[in-house]
DNA sequence: TCTAAACATTAGCATATGCGAATATATAGC
DNA sequence: GCTATATATTCGCATATGCTAATGTTTAGA
């Protein structure tokens, strides 16, 4: 049981866990938007963002409605954006070592400026 | 460069990605365990635990201080807490369809008690 | 220095994930 | 009904992840 609800955390992580799945909830931070909108922003295949898209509505991290020809997504739930939120300030806290380990370091006399 | 903050989020949410990480994480919670005592805590194998461990450890969120034969690892920022309870409060609020998600609702009439 | 204990790492395999290309579905307008 | 547009789904393949079994490494103590 304990085990079960570390699943469903675990599945939500997994959901976040790419960086254009971000990037979606990062756009529909402010509301929502088409999918064709999201597709343009993101500058990305349209069938690989619709994938990501399906990945988070499955996890039901975002919501849809159908207006005529196009999707509208939003975030179903503020909670998804405080979690993002608070990655930010823990980016921010370890900015050295997230450059290292983004590889980031190859050229070290480059690296910090 | 915003791309590689995002990949940055999205490595960290990948750590996170997984049940026995987060169950790591949450045995972590309350101050230092060695990895012997989470292994037994866990109840899985030591080569299994360790590699999990490694994952933590790569991505920068646990410390480790080797004393003698032991090693003892520690959370090393509270924003990871932060997050966890975020997703535990997110767990609540959605708990049905989290029941749903893991499939628990394939006997419907014992799903809910 | 030999052995045991505590951890870590590697190897090999099975499953999951991500991508682009192609194909399918649904809706609006004619 | 036909066509174009918006979006979703499927397929095939390449890479990543997780697990167990086996092997390494380090330290404490006899």
């Amino acid at each position: 049981m304990q085990e079960s609800l570390r699943q469903f955390k675990a599945d939500i992580f997994q959901a976040l866990a790419h960086p254009t799945r971000i990037a979606i909830l990062e756009f529909l931070r402010d509301g929502e938007l088409s999918a064709g909108a999201l597709i343009e922003k993101l500058g990305m295949e349209q069938a690989n963002v619709s994938q990501h898209l399906a990945v988070l509505r499955t996890k039901q991290l975002v919501l849809n409605r159908k207006v005529g020809n196009q999707v509208f997504y939003s975030v179903r739930d503020p909670i998804i954006i405080e979690v993002l939120n608070l990655m930010r300030t823990y980016f921010h806290a370890h900015l050295k070592e997230a450059l290292e380990m983004l590889g980031e370091m190859e050229k070290p006399e480059e690296a910090v400026r």
